[in-house]
DNA sequence: GGCCAGGACACCA
DNA sequence: TGGTGTCATGGC
């Protein structure tokens, strides 16, 4: 059995190898990936991407319209990402804190350390540790890795972890196991998202059964 | 018509 | 502390 930073090495390498660079996040701003991050809380990226483009053809996508924005607007904006109603109230509560407590500006907010700002996002309402990950990662530019569903799923299926294990403890065995570095962070999680959906387009089948296949691919190189 | 998608939170025992 | 219900649209 290899270490596991040897496997999550492989692993990366054989997603690469497959995918090549990702460029993440697909976003033209850091504000923009902080919406993208709430508006594809249990949504697909496909529905979000409406979303943002009628943000964007409404003029609507600054920290500064977003503070201004009702709810109500808001919500009926993004209807075609689902949840529109919560994720309204979650982009506004994110918004006035950083115009409360930050002038709005970004920047600001994130010259903050990285554990600091973790800390900030996670007390805001609507904001849980994936969605205070991947803005610290791809609108931040820090190095912290991001799991989700399909990060563990793949894990639990290398028997790297077992069903349930926390999320901060696999988040722990990516960022101790690996050069800690925003790049390869970025580039990683990517790769991750991307391999889903990839075996799932080839064949609809899902995503567990995807998951296994990419498994037996593995197992062959 | 049913299932699922790059979660988070309130509520309850 | 852990389990469950809720939020909701769109593609397949």
């Amino acid at each position: 059995m290899l270490k596991t930073s040897k496997r999550l090495s492989k692993i990366y390498n054989i997603l690469y190898k497959i995918h090549g660079p990702r460029n993440w996040w697909p976003a033209d701003s850091p504000f923009e990936v902080i919406v993208g991050a709430v508006l594809t809380q249990n949504t697909s990226w496909e529905n979000v991407k409406k979303a943002i483009a009628n943000l964007k053809r409404k003029r609507k996508l600054s920290p500064r319209q977003f503070y201004k924005i009702k709810i109500s607007e808001l919500s009926s904006l993004i209807k075609s990402c689902g949840y529109h109603n919560i994720k309204a109230k979650r982009l506004k509560s994110f918004i006035d804190y950083l115009f409360k407590n930050y002038k709005g500006s970004l920047s600001k907010f994130f010259s903050n350390s990285t554990a600091n700002i973790r800390k900030q996002l996670l007390a805001i309402n609507g904001i849980g540790p994936e969605t205070a990950d991947s803005i610290l990662l791809y609108a931040a530019g820090k190095a912290v890795f991001v799991v989700d569903a399909y990060t563990k799923r793949i894990l639990e299926r290398q028997g790297l972890i077992k069903p349930n294990t926390a999320y901060e403890q696999i988040q722990q065995l990516f960022e101790n196991n690996l050069p800690k570095s925003s790049k390869l962070f970025n580039e990683y999680h990517a790769l991750i998202v991307e391999h889903a959906k990839w075996v799932c387009k080839k064949k609809p089948i899902c995503s567990e059964c995807a998951l296994r296949k990419w498994c037996s691919y593995e197992s062959q190189h």
